[in-house]
DNA sequence: TCATGTTTGACACTCAGTCTCACTTTGGGA
DNA sequence: TCCCAAAGTGAGACTGAGTGTCAAACATGA
């Protein structure tokens, strides 16, 4: 990683960092690119130019998030059944909801209650799922099969459905049990 | 049903057809609403009152569609579990896969090769899961569970990932047979 | 026939996203 | 240290989606 890459995630950051404030507090639909660019004291071409989207702005972060689960999946033993590794995987994604729960809370319900934030993001976890299933595979050494990637699906959705609960409770209940009665409803 | 319901579903049909017929040939991106209107004969304004947007001219017929999966989940035996009764609502999704394969087949290579497309489509799914949801605990008296919803969300991605094979194979492998063998994952 | 509600087309407007061009900055090699 | 090539930035023009308003045409049911 080069210097120009460090100073580049610098500055994407705090972009997405300002946009986040703004969307949180006028509603998504209600900001528009120039406020962005305006506020982050940048012009709009170079806001569009570090996320494409104003979407981007919101869930460009959940790209690694991605990455991560894929890679702690592939570490996952291969004694383990798929069930089970899934589930912890997604650990990794709601540790975030347990270390600042305030800030996820307002991320998760963003998300949720904005329909071209939620699209994308079901979009995101659509492209992101084959390499969920490559993992899944890869960790025993077997060839990728439509098994694998069906229950890196029905993993997701439950992740989904479990986040929902989660942040319409204002994230009282306890999302790592929440996470383990929905597995419960497959494995 | 009004008699002006009648001639406003026919219009819509009609818009929907000819949508579909340019966005097959010129792709979804390529296709202006203004193109749109004018090979219908309509003005843009009468286009988008119709549809809302672009991507609605496409995906617009889905709703009738989900409306049926939940109907008929809801008149499974309550002695099916929840995996067969799903499987079994779901044959009303893929019975115009068997009656007109070349539609269908131009229909979903659209869907998935079109980021909006693509996307919508998914949010529009994450949108009915609860009524799903719903219907599979109304079936047999059951209140709503997160088990219920689970079992929706990952049936859905289970027909998600079974259409992409098929579509990928070219509308050559049976729709039944991928379907049953997603399902075989989850039962 | 008539009053009413619906559909339509025309038009103006906002905003997202793309593209191009010129200018500035910066990093790394000579 | 100097220099150059590459990358980042800002300005601005442009396309196209979606919203809102208005007046005219239309169909429906009493």
């Amino acid at each position: 990683m080069s210097s120009r890459d460090i100073a580049r995630a610098a500055v994407r950051a705090r972009l997405a960092e300002v946009a986040f404030g703004m969307f949180r507090s006028a509603g998504f639909d209600n900001v528009t690119v120039n406020d962005l660019a305006a506020a982050a004291g940048v012009s709009r071409s170079t806001f569009l130019r570090h996320f494409g989207t104003k979407e981007e702005a919101v869930l460009g972060a959940f790209d690694l998030q991605f990455e991560q689960i894929a890679a702690l999946l592939r570490e996952r033993p291969a004694s383990e059944d798929d069930w089970t590794a899934l589930r912890r995987a997604l650990d990794t994604m709601i540790a975030p909801h347990r270390t600042d729960p305030e800030n996820a809370l307002a991320t998760a319900r963003l998300v949720e209650e904005t329909p071209a934030l939620c699209a994308h993001q079901l979009h995101k976890q659509n492209t992101w799922r084959p390499a969920l299933a490559t993992a899944l595979a890869a960790r025993s050494g077997q060839s990728v099969t439509m098994a694998h990637e069906v229950r890196a699906g029905a993993a997701l959705a439950c992740l989904n459905i479990a986040l929902g609960h989660w942040t319409r409770s204002n994230g009282e209940r306890d999302l790592d049990e929440l996470l383990n009665e929905g597995f419960h409803a497959l494995m």
